[in-house]
DNA sequence: CTGTTAGCGCGTTCAT
DNA sequence: ATGAACGCGCTAACAG
């Protein structure tokens, strides 16, 4: 608890005889200060270790450099390589992360916002939940005049600049790899169609189906509401059941297409040559389960830094930012689920 | 960028024709102001939604109401959870977490670490790297009064609660697991042994192999230097490919077991009739593989929530804390790759 | 090139 | 029960 006082710029100021706004210019490297006096200063500061007080200058300058960071899971995988690649680009510019989790409910979202908003964080980076349909709570940013950029789960009611993969074309790509692979009744075990990824890659299914002339079903279309793996399940076991079972299901994310994996699994299907399986977002255990899941890779990391680079540019530039749209190629990542023969 | 400015005790002082120091008093529900005067700021203060610029307050108090989180990697799924532990804890306090990754380097932590004191939170929840043998970066935070808590990983270079699993135990259980399995010949891929999980593991590896009689070879133990996949796929070839290789594998974590796993599967080996795997950390892929991993769960939520707990009960009191010790029990999960017969 | 002054918004003396 | 005054550490505006 020794609690040693940090050398302010006052305290060099006096030291060197000198006012402290000279010190602070000469350590802040302004052009209108001697050679001489700057070295004088930046020795000192030094050799007594001095260490700007980075309340104060926050205070002083009403900014933080810290950036707010709202996901609706810290532990899915797509999200924590989102975070990494987040706080690995706000690293090199001299920003912070503060990450919350809105665990995909709209009163943990506004929670979360609400609370970032108040530390101060100088704008925010945010998928928004399943429940956003309205954005009071990310308004508020920039009516501060704090920049938001919106990423992978995006929400209109807002007007910010939006990066997200091309979900349409993703799920046009991953149903057209089954339907090569000679599957001809696709199910889909989508989210909830109001939320624009659901949505998109709903399309792109439907798309894909049509273009090659194949039958479109309502019944084989089932909406997970809260896109849990025991959804996957449910379904799948409600699809296999029914009459006209399908032969392969593409699903709106790996983790439900792992509940629709185990029911297959579990009831003696022989996943791909029975039912072909298609998952979407590329988890990591995608890779590790058995058969392998073929997936389709959102590159996350690349994802969080794209963000985060127009967060900061927009910070630096005092703009809150335009509505504006990236659209980031997805990567079909072929492997045994969705291979009818090998 | 209209950027409305904020209402401020000023103004709401001026509005009511008191002093600012009154209405901070009112807000802050002092004992000294009449019920009256609180009523009548409280509403006013409502009503233009008055929010305490939080970086005046910090600065006046000298805190932030921050807490650093320093981990190896995020999107580790063990880690991933204790972060998530540790968010929701410092929530529920009022606290808030910034989050950094060392990428299990000695450079990356001490980057890190610096650059959160910078910041000035109040305290640090750390996991640290593998490389971290001397402990100056940390020392720097008690030297300022500001508490450390190591959870996981830790190390004696530094003074401070520690919250960690019973490593040796943990490891015991699991070896003996694979004893009864029928298992004589146990193999281990470990850590390097500097680092305290692996010793302990290690330690937990050799006693269970004692206490059963069996068997203890050095040229089973391997040491992972930095624990990925590859060293576990290309020590567990090294093992099979020696003239007298081992009929189990205890593995340091999961992510090593799955390399291994690939290699058996690779080479034809039944998994787990010829060899027996047994991984530790309990990832999420670990249930989905197949065959899916025997592990040792860590508790990840409860560790960081334990961690977190602690530090703010030292921030709250002012104090640095003092070296303490919390062991958690693991939990061994036996599933399919321990199991010589179903 | 440098010093003086002033103030960011708040909480906390010390008065009254 | 309230107000006046001060200062946290720093920087920006305005002199000179």
């Amino acid at each position: 608890m020794s609690e040693k006082r940090r050398v302010t710029l006052k305290d060099i100021a006096l030291a060197l005889n000198l006012s402290p706004s000279t010190v602070s210019r000469a350590l802040n490297g302004y052009h209108s200060i001697s050679e001489e006096t700057i070295r004088q200063v930046k020795e000192y500061a030094e050799k007594h270790n001095y260490v700007p007080n980075t309340l104060a200058v926050n205070f002083r300058k009403n900014r933080t450099s810290l950036i707010g960071l709202v996901v609706p899971h810290i532990v899915h995988h797509f999200f924590s390589t989102t975070i990494s690649g987040v706080i690995e680009t706000a690293k090199k510019h001299g920003y912070h992360v503060l990450v919350s989790q809105s665990g995909d409910v709209k009163d943990g979202e506004i929670f979360a916002c609400r609370t970032l908003l108040g530390i101060g964080v100088d704008g925010l980076v945010i998928s928004v939940s399943n429940e956003t349909f309205e954005a009071e709570h990310l308004q508020d940013f920039l009516d501060e005049g704090k920049p938001i950029v919106q990423f992978d789960k995006v929400t209109d009611h807002i007007l910010s600049p939006k990066v997200v993969v091309d979900d349409f074309e993703g799920a046009y790509e991953a149903v057209k790899n089954l339907i090569y692979n000679g599957y001809r009744k696709i199910a889909h075990l989508s989210g909830r169609l109001e939320v624009k990824n659901a949505q998109g890659r709903y399309q792109g299914y439907r798309k894909a189906l049509e273009d090659h002339g194949l039958e479109y079903r309502e019944e084989w279309v089932k909406g997970c509401w809260d896109i849990l793996e025991q959804e996957g399940y449910d379904f799948t076991k409600e699809l296999m059941e029914s009459p006209n079972p399908p032969d392969a299901i593409f699903c709106i994310t790996d983790l439900v297409a792992l509940g629709a994996m185990k029911y297959l699994k579990s009831a003696g299907y022989d996943v791909p040559r029975q039912v072909g399986l298609m998952g979407f977002s590329n988890w990591m255990l995608s890779e590790y389960i058995s058969p392998n899941l073929s997936s389709v890779d959102q590159h996350g990391f690349e994802m969080g830094r794209k963000a985060t680079e127009m967060l900061i540019d927009l910070i630096k530039n005092h703009e809150v930012g335009e509505e504006q749209l990236v659209e980031m190629k997805t990567e079909l990542i072929v492997r045994q689920s969705s291979q009818k023969r090998d």
